[in-house]
DNA sequence: ATTATCTATAGATCTATAGATAATGC
DNA sequence: ATTATCTATAGATCTATAGATAATGC
């Protein structure tokens, strides 16, 4: 009778999993919760899934795929000068973030239980964007040379850049409680960081 | 017989119980195991403490009140340029992480379960610092005005200086899964940052 | 026939308490 | 006497599975 009931209920079990494992961690969340949002007995969501365990990492595993790829996927960026490819980054990490805000702290809290998981960030880390990175920090080498941009290791630069994205959606959920946040007025607040992280780091990096 | 047992057992289930909740967080830490790790049965942890909430409580209040405390002591910062007070700021902020590297991930856990505590830290939040803050903002209005320093908010600046250090601390069990840090490269990573904030603060300051 | 769903339950925790026993401070 | 410690256990979860029943696709 349910408006969204036309979707399976394996489908059904991967949504509410997953939005209660994003809010409340592993650990936290019961499959006799999720069976009981999803309508249906928690026998099922062993049914489909097995385990608990199994269901998180299918439903870890995608979540963490799109959303590393979503951070440096191969947009040609040859022809912006360096400056706009640091906003670029720096623009669709934020981005992604904003699609995904609860993401880092499931990461950050379920990560050490996952050494399959481990390994792939590492060779992702590695691998992909290992040409981009090169890449850009030679081009900033460049640009230090040529007077345009201070001194500075790419290493560094790159930390600072995700650092101040990465905060705004960490804290936000303390934020909201201590600052007692309008849903506008945090909207508002996160499009403000965005152009805030752009233009802090784009100004350190004047020579 | 264990060295450390010249202490009362009271003692020691606090201790061994901050560890672990820093460590795993409320949930995933239970009392058997905190009476195990201390070497006593199980009910003397309810003895001492009546509930694990109760437990808990206990341990998070005093570490969350010395952590906080520990940022704004009210030196007198008055001798010092304002582009020294903001590295003051930074350092002091750093040190206290370094010392609470955990707490932050607690309190991202853990505060949302804690209304005293929002209602504290947002009481302290408007209170304690006003003065240290009001100050620096009005500093920092002059500063621009006499052009030593380019135009920005105090807000968005105090933010970025801590969301800078914050990370650092945040995403460190992550670096060192992923990038499987020695003791050594960790400590040497960690100072570099200190550094390296501050480098990048000053410089973003610069008119 | 096969697949989806339900009921019932075993077995593993975990928290909290009651009640017995040991240790300690007068 | 009082305080500290232990044993035992009630009661509440929670995960996972076995086995019965309903729904669906040929």
């Amino acid at each position: 009778m349910d408006i969204k009931n036309e979707q399976s209920t394996e489908q059904n079990i991967l949504e509410v999993a997953e939005r209660l494992f994003l809010e409340k961690g592993f650990a936290m969340t019961s499959t006799t919760e999720i069976a009981k949002e999803v309508g249906c007995n928690q026998a099922l969501v062993h049914y489909y899934f097995r385990t608990k365990e199994n269901l998180f990492n299918t439903i870890f595993e995608q979540k963490f795929k799109s959303f590393f790829q979503g951070i440096f996927d191969a947009n040609d960026l040859s022809t912006l000068s360096f400056q706009d490819k640091v906003k670029y980054i720096i623009e669709s990490h934020f981005d992604m973030l904003c699609k995904n805000p609860k993401m880092p702290g499931l990461i950050l809290n379920e990560l050490s239980r996952l050494p399959e998981q481990i390994k792939t960030l590492r060779e992702k880390l590695y691998e992909l964007p290992k040409r981009l990175f090169d890449q850009m920090g030679q081009e900033l080498q460049i640009e230090i040379e040529q007077g345009r941009i201070r001194k500075i290791l790419w290493p560094d630069l790159i930390f600072s850049m995700l650092s101040l994205n990465l905060t705004m959606f960490i804290m936000m959920p303390v934020l909201e409680g201590i600052l007692e946040l309008t849903e506008e007025q945090k909207e508002l607040m996160i499009q403000h960081r965005r152009a805030e992280n752009i233009d802090f780091i784009l100004n350190s990096l004047r020579p």
